[in-house]
DNA sequence: CAAGGTATTGAAAAGCTTTCTCAACAAAGG
DNA sequence: CCTTTGTTGAGAAAGCTTTTCAATACCTTG
């Protein structure tokens, strides 16, 4: 019988735990904001917000604690834009591909089970562990198309 | 009749001209090492193959002409590590994807057509112009998987 | 082929993002 | 509680990338 996932917050919880660390205000502050933006966001988004809230948390541990939010699968680099990663929260979400334009910028969402179906496969060829997988397009959508390019 | 597309130098000159750029040495040299290298490379890479072989390019001519060169679609952006771009030449060779070990940081490439496909089904469907893709694997490799993970 | 107009270059400075340092603080176990 | 030790915040430091500006080189024109 298989244990229910549980929400982020567990999941974290669990996480941090079983490597010894510890669960601290700040960490479950950041852990929240992140699930409170849908949408990609990056450091200074998130600072901002924070601060916009009341919350007193510096950037420096928002920089510590993302690559833990990573390591548990809960958060995703989603692409490095104007010198600096973008983000997102995967947990509850199914996986999805990005069409980025190169003009406007603009991000768009798609999901395709091929692609898990490529990586599952080549997991298999080679005996690699997956951890995540990133599609992405790079072009122009179909309003600035007819702009430049 | 189609005309052949040409060596990358030609594309690179034709582009440059048809941008009212100036076609100059240094642009040149850099193109010519880019395609020498036959890996993922960085901008400090770059720069010292090209100094070990005596040519005195600068740093900020790498850094402005790489883009005329992604731009060209000679080139492309194929991950960020380590806090920097890492690049490669794709004129020439077939697209692929990339397999990335988070522990031994270890590169593989492979191809699966499928994901040319998802690409091209995603254009027509939203009208988009596909400019290039990207697809990553992330995980641990057959022979790290078994030490940390 | 010479001259002039102007984009490009190199070197250094500046601008940013991310990491590091260290004293003060707080989580967690006893 | 008390103690231990990991974590935090603020600022410094460390990179990477872009910008600045005078000197240079490309290339068009005459
Ligand atoms: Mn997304
Ligand atoms: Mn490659
Ligand atoms: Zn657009
Ligand atoms: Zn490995």
């Amino acid at each position: 019988m298989e244990r229910s996932p549980g929400s982020e917050i567990e999941i974290f919880r669990d996480f941090i735990k079983r490597k010894g660390l510890r669960y601290t205000q700040e960490r479950e502050i950041i852990l929240r904001e992140v699930f409170n933006i849908h949408d990609h966001f990056d450091v200074d988004e998130l600072y901002l917000r924070l601060r916009n809230k009341g919350y007193k948390v510096s950037k420096a541990s928002i920089y510590r604690t993302l690559p833990l939010l990573i390591e548990c699968g809960l958060v995703q680099e989603v692409y490095h834009e104007d010198g600096h990663m973008h983000y997102e929260h995967i947990y509850g979400h199914e996986p999805h591909a990005h069409f980025r334009c190169l003009s406007c910028r603009r991000v768009e969402e798609f999901s395709d089970d091929r692609l898990e179906e490529v990586a599952r496969e080549y997991a298999e060829r080679y005996g690699v562990e997956v951890k995540m997988t990133r599609f992405e397009i790079l072009g122009y959508c179909s309003a600035c198309r007819g702009r430049e390019g």
